[in-house]
Formats: C-alpha cells, structure tokens, sequence
DNA sequence: GCCAACGTTGGC
DNA sequence: GCCAACGTTGGC
C-alpha cells in the first residue's frame, strides 16, 4: 500500500459523501470477534471493535513525483489525526477501510522495505470520508476516473498509539500463520497484495501478547 | 531489479 | 459475464 501525508488534516467528511457507504458499513460485524481485550480507549456505541492492519512504505519512493514514504515514527511526530490513506486504490482494500470504527485499533505494517513487518498500533479516530487527493493532478495517487461529484476512494483517520521494542518481522508471521497455528487464517498472509485488512480478536491479542514478551525481553 | 501472485480491465 | 491480457504489489 501506499500512503501521502499531502492530504491535509482537517480534510473533513461532506454531504456528498461515499454513495456506496451506507451499504457496505450496513453489513454485519465480524461475528469472530467476540468481546474485545482491554487494550484500547473508545470504543464503539455497540461496544464491539474491531481490528485491522494498515500497510505503508518506510522507505522513500516516488509516485507522481512524490515521496510516498511514511513510518511508524512519521505517525508518532503526528500532533492531529493522520489521514490514511490517499493511496488506498483497490477496492478490497477501500471496503475494508469503509467498514472502520471510531475506536477500532490497527497495526501499523512497514511493507516493501528491507525488514516487513508490524511495527506498532495506532487507533481510528474518525470513520471515512472521501479521498478528494484521488482529484488532484499533482498528488501521489491522482486518480482521473474519481470524480468529485461521486468519489471512488476513501481515507479514515488515525493516531498513534505504540511502537513496539521489536517489530514481529514478515518471517515469523508466516511461521505462527502454518497449518494450526494462531494466525492459520489471517487474511493478510492470506492476501498478501491486500494493503488494508481484518485482524480477528484472537489475532489481535496473541500479537500484543508477542510484542509484550519481546518488550521484557529487552 | 526480478518476478509470482493476484487484482483490474476490456474485448467478445 | 467470461476470461485473457495487462498492471501492480511487495518480498526477495
């Protein structure tokens, strides 16, 4: 995935709207996640949250003559809620990002870089709104076939919440994610090309537990 | 920088 | 609405 800090921060939801918004944030909950570990602060009316994991480029890249680059501690220097992301440009990735809570919690994944791997947790802070960079010539992830009368993508924000001691590295993700093994059906060992996607509770909380222990190992 | 995996596009 | 061609992601 990629992702701009050129959208600014108070970029704010309009009336406009995502049209297809009422549909897809309509659908149920996940129904595997059941009640959520105390880990966090707001969560949900329903007082269900869910969980997620965010991709972004911690080393320089251009696209569109911009560097897209953006870490875990480019999120921590953040003093206002971080628009994510402008360069959500697939669907599966954009559907996810629509179904986002206010209070929900999400891993932070440095991804096309010499060590991939979940970094830290950050917290959405306000649900979707339209991506209006996708309209600008000039911005990383321009896209002409979004118009602004009916926007096609859609950022949330969020803020920084942890960096872990030691980021759980790609490797070892795959390792816990073999036959039977706590992250068997996590879907981005399973579609790794996905730059946003789900994390069940069960995941969730067996991932803190790693970050705890390789905290006090330290 | 290679290339496998997989999402998207467009011809039919 | 099928599916081959094409484009992109992202690990290596």
């Amino acid at each position: 995935m990629r992702r701009s800090t050129r959208q600014p921060a108070t970029a704010k939801p309009t009336a406009v709207a995502d049209k297809a918004a009422a549909s897809t944030t309509a659908k149920p909950r996940e129904n595997g996640n059941a009640v959520a570990p105390d880990l966090g602060t707001a969560t949900g009316e329903d007082g269900e949250r869910n969980y997620w994991l965010l991709k972004a480029e911690p080393e320089s890249r251009f696209e569109n003559g911009v560097d897209v680059r953006f870490s875990i501690d480019d999120l921590a220097a953040k003093t206002e809620p971080e628009p994510w992301d402008a360069g959500i440009r697939a669907y599966a990735a954009r559907n996810n990002l629509r179904a986002m809570k206010k209070g929900d919690l999400a891993f932070f994944y440095h991804s096309n870089c010499k060590e991939p791997g979940i970094v830290g947790t950050m917290e959405i802070v306000q649900e979707h709104s339209p991506d209006l960079s996708a309209h600008d010539p000039d911005a990383p992830y321009y896209d002409p076939k979004s118009k602004p009368s009916d926007p096609k993508w859609s950022v949330v924000h969020v803020k920084f919440r942890s960096k872990f001691a030691a980021q759980i590295g790609l490797k070892e993700l795959r390792e816990l994610g073999g036959p039977g093994r706590p992250l068997e059906n996590m879907q981005m060992l399973k579609q790794s090309r996905l730059s946003v996607s789900k994390v069940n509770a069960a995941e969730w909380e067996y991932l803190s537990g790693v970050a705890e222990a390789r905290a006090s190992e330290k």
